[in-house]
DNA sequence: CCCACTTTGTGCACCGGTTCACAAAGGGAC
DNA sequence: GTCCCTTTGTGAACCGGTGCACAAAGTGGG
């Protein structure tokens, strides 16, 4: 098999950099919007937070689109980076869990922005069942793998408590889908070839807490200094 | 300086590690009400949904908390993991912003539940500004700094429209604030010393996007093989 | 008291990702 | 056309993190 120039696009694009791909995508947005025409890899790093150095090596993965002395074209790097992404395409995401999140997410706008269309709310509560939000009609959660099978649902959110988090994962897998966004509070256990991706707004917070507490710590020197002397203070 | 056992102790936790903390936490709380009263670094890993190696050499940068042919006490381990992530004492947390998420956050058990306590509700909205969700009044955004000193918050979370976070980051942190959560869709730029973390959500979904796409691909063979030749399609 | 068994704690090799630093490439002035 | 300036694309060193595999340490049975 002979691979003549970038070998970069032959899909090898490492995760680290998938995941900084949509903040250059906002980043050229915000500049296309200010009808910016070309960008540096400098300037462009500097907006999306970024070492410029990181930036040029992951828009190398995808191809060579910059014009040495000069920068990048915006919208050109934009139809490049959605396309990659696989924005061109319209993805219907079906959400499961119409609690306070789920509401949240329904009309969150960034949703539907550039690519999403929410295209089912579920949920279990038949109080629930009928409402409508974001100008949909929330459907009962037994109806979840006929919706999916008609409205093409190719990404669920799950916005449910944890306990029904792992019973509705596998439905959802059973019904073919393969990309799941969980908000619930637990480990999820999947087959091999689905993606998950966790959000966990407890686990957040706990980070915070364990950098705040170092940072008051050093602070009032208390702990940090005693324990110099581990084994005066193990055991 | 000499340095005799447990360089683990000395504060040199690898962010990695901390990351995974309060994993462990959560299933570790979750066998304490089931009534276990030890737990094996195999177990604890498959309910963390982690490498059974990787989970002894995060607890072990926290101390030497097992027993050779037992395991850990559950029980202790809580606690040890509580103490290093900061849980044992109180955060105050304040959330400005109380649109459709602000409002999911401050009801969100899992929030109160482990040394949080959500402590004021900000949003910039009269029409907003007097409601009472979750228990608290929500107060106008004038008041954030006067709060944030009287409440002695440490941790705010940011659920605010993009265009409004980088302002508001800028006066909690200049009101002494080092810990955000921030919800909004925008880098914010912050001076040494200040922890942001962030949730995204259409980021996640466009990660979500981009393996999708490529499953979906493999399975077409389309595209895959029309880009082997990039100089064909290109431009 | 000793032996067999279990499970921790960790040395070491490996791997993905980051950063530096620079050669290669293009643009524009004259 | 030539020279200088700018900026990309990338080779190579480095760094943090992962996972294997095993010695050390503790338990329980006889």
């Amino acid at each position: 098999m002979i691979r003549r120039l970038s070998q970069a696009r032959e899909r090898g694009i490492p995760e680290a950099t998938v995941a900084r791909l949509p903040l250059y995508l906002r980043a050229l947005n915000g500049m296309a919007e200010r009808g910016l025409a070309t960008v540096s890899s400098e300037d462009l790093a500097v907006a999306a937070g970024v070492n410029s150095a990181k930036l040029r090596k992951d828009l190398s993965h995808l191809g060579s689109y910059g014009t040495r002395g000069v920068g990048y074209e915006v919208e050109y790097l934009i139809y490049q980076i959605s396309r990659e992404l696989g924005l061109t395409q319209d993805w219907a995401v079906a959400i499961v869990g119409v609690g306070n999140l789920g509401r949240a997410l329904a009309n969150y706008g960034g949703f539907v922005s550039r690519g999403f269309r929410v295209a089912a709310l579920l949920d279990a509560d038949p109080e629930v069942v009928g409402d409508h939000i974001a100008g949909l009609t929330v459907e009962h959660v037994d109806e979840l793998e006929a919706v999916i099978r008609r409205r093409a649902v190719s990404i669920v959110v799950l916005a449910t408590p944890g306990a029904a988090a792992q019973e509705l994962a596998d439905r959802v897998i059973a019904a073919g889908v393969t990309s799941i966004l969980n908000f619930a509070p637990v480990v999820l256990a999947v087959p091999e070839g689905v993606d998950i991706r966790k959000v966990d707004l407890s686990i957040e917070l706990q980070i915070l807490a364990f950098h705040e507490q170092r940072k008051t710590d050093r602070m009032t020197g208390g702990p940090a200094m005693a324990e110099e002397w581990p084994e005066a203070v193990d055991l």
